[in-house]
DNA sequence: CCTATATTTCGTCAGGAGCCGAAATGGCGA
DNA sequence: TCGCCATTTCGGCTCCTGACGAAATATAGG
């Protein structure tokens, strides 16, 4: 366990090397989420959000957990790698204020219903929480 | 400089995402070095050393100045980003272990001497530090 | 048991990262 | 001023990463 230091440490920065990963565990800080949640807000392809989801857990960051029919993300406990995690810094940038912002409505909406429409939440009455004018302010790759 | 946060800690984490500069950011908590010392305990061409370089520079974690003939790197301010990486954990690789050990001598040897031989560290008399049997501990890529 | 559907796995493709050697840069000393 | 040499920049190569869509998997519910 000691002799991987570097390895490991590798692996966590790497996992942490990514806008969209980073506004996962942003959004995650809020309470556990499912993975059809996460897609609406990211705006990726399902399969992709899986990925991004699969190395955060390889890394330590994330646990999953089977809930019915969807599968339920949540931090890992904070004393481990994510103890490192700049939160403070995080919070800081407009987009993980925009995904807060959508998470609280979305988390309003059923699942079953949220899943139907999954590309078009405009059809659910939710706006976009619009970005600071003058273009995008984090791609996401 | 608020507007930025994932940007910046995408930056950070990317350069931290890597073993050869978690292992020179290893190396420079023990002071201050110039390139061609990296590059020795590294056993990299300087070319890729200096990238390295580059991009910690570049992320914050390092600060460069030039001492004659050579160029000096060192860790940057402590309460930068660098406040964030886990030095108890890197401590514990014997890749910085060996590092160290190969670098207490190294400091010995003028960097006159040092250049001239360069990819033969035997010739002055230095062995090699031997990681732990059985291979590589930590590949470098 | 069979269907619907949320999630993951797989195949593929474009772009990025990391390495090297060669050429360019900049300071020191003759 | 000129050559030497440490370092950086550039070009090219290989391999990894991140994206998508299609197919596979697994679960709820009829």
């Amino acid at each position: 366990m000691a002799k991987q230091a570097i390895a490991d440490l590798v692996r966590t920065h790497k996992a942490l090397a990514h806008p969209g990963r980073l506004r996962i565990l942003a959004m995650l800080r809020g309470g556990p989420l499912c993975v059809c949640q996460m897609t609406a807000v990211l705006k990726l392809a399902p399969s992709t959000v899986s990925a991004h989801l699969s190395e955060l857990r390889s890394a330590g960051l994330v646990n999953e957990r089977k809930e019915g029919k969807w599968v339920e993300y949540r931090l890992a406990e904070e004393d481990g790698p994510a103890a490192n995690v700049a939160w403070e810094r995080l919070d800081r940038d407009p987009a993980v204020a925009s995904d807060r912002a959508l998470l609280r409505e979305l988390r309003k909406v059923p699942l079953e219903e949220l899943c139907r429409v999954e590309l078009d939440l405009s059809k659910l009455g939710i706006r976009l929480p619009v970005l600071a004018a003058g273009g995008r302010s984090t791609s996401l790759r």
